[in-house]
RNA sequence: GGAGAGGUUCCCGAGUGGCCAAAGGGGACAGACUGUAAAUCUGUUGGCGACGCCUUCGGAGGUUCGAAUCCUCCCCUCUCCA
């Protein structure tokens, strides 16, 4: 039994940052051991974004270690906590959603996270199960079970009121809430991103508040957004979608920078960490191009979420764009008026309509700076003669369009 | 409730009557170099068939030949006092 105990340890505390506490997991895990009964390990996520990134997987990853180890995981939809928003710093009050779109969002997210995890292991809950029946007496009981100036802990807020931005108060509602879906649960773990932890530990101070053994908390790290800087998010634009075409996710991962790619296999790969230090070494060395140990790791990816085929072609699909220079099969057509054949065209027009630009004045600007092209072909004029269709222009890297007759 | 500070283009942040489509930085985009990598260098970064015109500096009015800049009212944020 020591055996599989320190095997399961060995597996939860990979890639993690911070576990709180230790020795509770060692004691929780050899007690489920003992009597066959699983632990309930509980993650949170917002209602209103159900479309996950890699940035999500590394914690989902996470929830399936457990799973295989014979846990049970459940996957919170804070949908009543989605009604506040997690204070992020932007003071945006979030519509409230309707159960339709809760539900929706649900079937979106089931879709997507059973990629990765066991159906038959997980369970779906949503906080406004027992949030919705909360009488307002106990709401503030729950409140008298913290302090401002704890609260004010927490480096988010900190910062917001050293630096004179708003706070609302009903931000401080968030970790309370939080911390009671541990109660609610009678979560044994919670895990989360490294900035969840203040959250998370609310959550472990309230289960003691109601005489509850407090949870363990497990935190993650936070995904680097392809930009190798900010942490991976949609709203940074910086993200790559598990849901995304199979050859925009080859794409985006062959554009991460050296250094990143080792991070996303450490946090993302499931090859081993020695097999992971070879490719290191290799790349050390010479005996591999880095370009290759990166197609690698976009090959894996993107198998795990669209399969080896698609893997395959969106590779291949690579390849002849960047490798070969040729032009992508799939890319927009317009359709010029017949009259047009051998006459002039007003170059930012067809751009923008065909909306490879925003505006005309960057497309007029774009062929100033040399970056469009017909077939092959430097543009310097903003009116161009057109014979012999079809053509294709293109401009920057890959923004592409067919003109047709 | 009282006193004070502040809201500027994607972000941060200068600008306090014309030289302001608005410095500087970040980001982004483009070109060169490459491996759609990094680093570096260069350029661009409101719209418009465009040496000019139109819209922008929290909102609405006003003063002026002329306003991001001055005045009035309003909205929002923060600090201190109560």
């Amino acid at each position: 039994m020591e055996k599989d105990l320190s095997r399961a340890l060995n597996l939860i505390k990979r890639g993690a940052v911070e576990i709180i506490n230790e020795q509770e997991l060692e004691d929780k895990l050899r007690k489920s051991m003992e009597t066959g009964v699983p632990l309930k390990v509980k993650a949170g996520f917002d209602p209103t974004a159900p479309d996950l990134h890699l940035g999500h997987t590394v914690l989902i990853q996470k929830m399936k270690h457990f799973q295989d180890l014979g846990h049970r995981v459940v996957f919170l939809i804070g949908d009543f906590t989605g009604l506040i928003g997690d204070p992020t710093g932007k003071s945006e009050t979030r519509p409230a959603l309707t159960p339709e779109q809760v539900q929706a969002n649900a079937a979106t997210y089931k879709e997507q996270i059973f990629k990765i995890l066991d159906p038959e292991k997980t369970e779906v809950a949503f906080n406004s199960v027992w949030m919705q029946e909360m009488k307002s007496i106990d709401m503030i009981r729950l409140a008298a079970k913290y302090t401002v100036a704890r609260m004010l802990e927490r480096d988010d807020f900190k910062k917001r009121f050293q630096s004179q931005q708003p706070i609302g108060i009903h931000e401080f509602m968030y970790p309370l809430i939080q911390g009671y879906d541990s109660v609610a649960l009678g979560a044994d773990i919670e895990l989360g991103g490294t900035d969840q932890k203040f959250n998370l530990l609310v959550g472990r101070h309230l289960q003691k508040e109601y005489g509850q053994a407090p949870q363990v908390v497990i935190t993650m790290p936070l995904l680097e957004g392809l930009d190798g800087v900010q942490k991976m998010s949609k709203s940074l634009g910086n993200y790559v979608g598990i849901t995304e075409d199979p050859k925009a996710m080859f794409g985006k991962l062959m554009s991460i920078s050296d250094e990143l790619m080792f991070r996303y296999y450490e946090l993302l790969s499931s090859l081993d960490m020695d097999e992971i230090t070879g490719l290191k070494e290799a790349m050390k060395d010479g005996s591999l191009h880095p370009k290759e140990i990166k197609a690698r790791l976009a090959m894996e990816l993107v198998e795990r979420f669209h399969g080896q085929d698609a893997a395959a072609h969106a590779r291949e699909a690579f390849e002849a764009q960047f490798g070969r220079g040729e032009v992508p099969e799939d890319i927009p057509e317009l359709k010029l008026p017949t009259g047009i054949q051998g006459g002039k065209i007003y170059l930012p027009r067809i751009l923008k309509d065909a909306g490879l630009v925003k505006s005309a004045s960057e497309a007029r600007r774009l062929i100033k700076q040399g970056a469009v092209s017909l077939d092959g072909h430097k543009l310097t004029t903003e009116e161009i003669e057109i014979q012999d269709l079809p053509k294709v222009l293109k401009v920057g890297k890959r923004r592409y369009l067919r003109l047709m007759g």
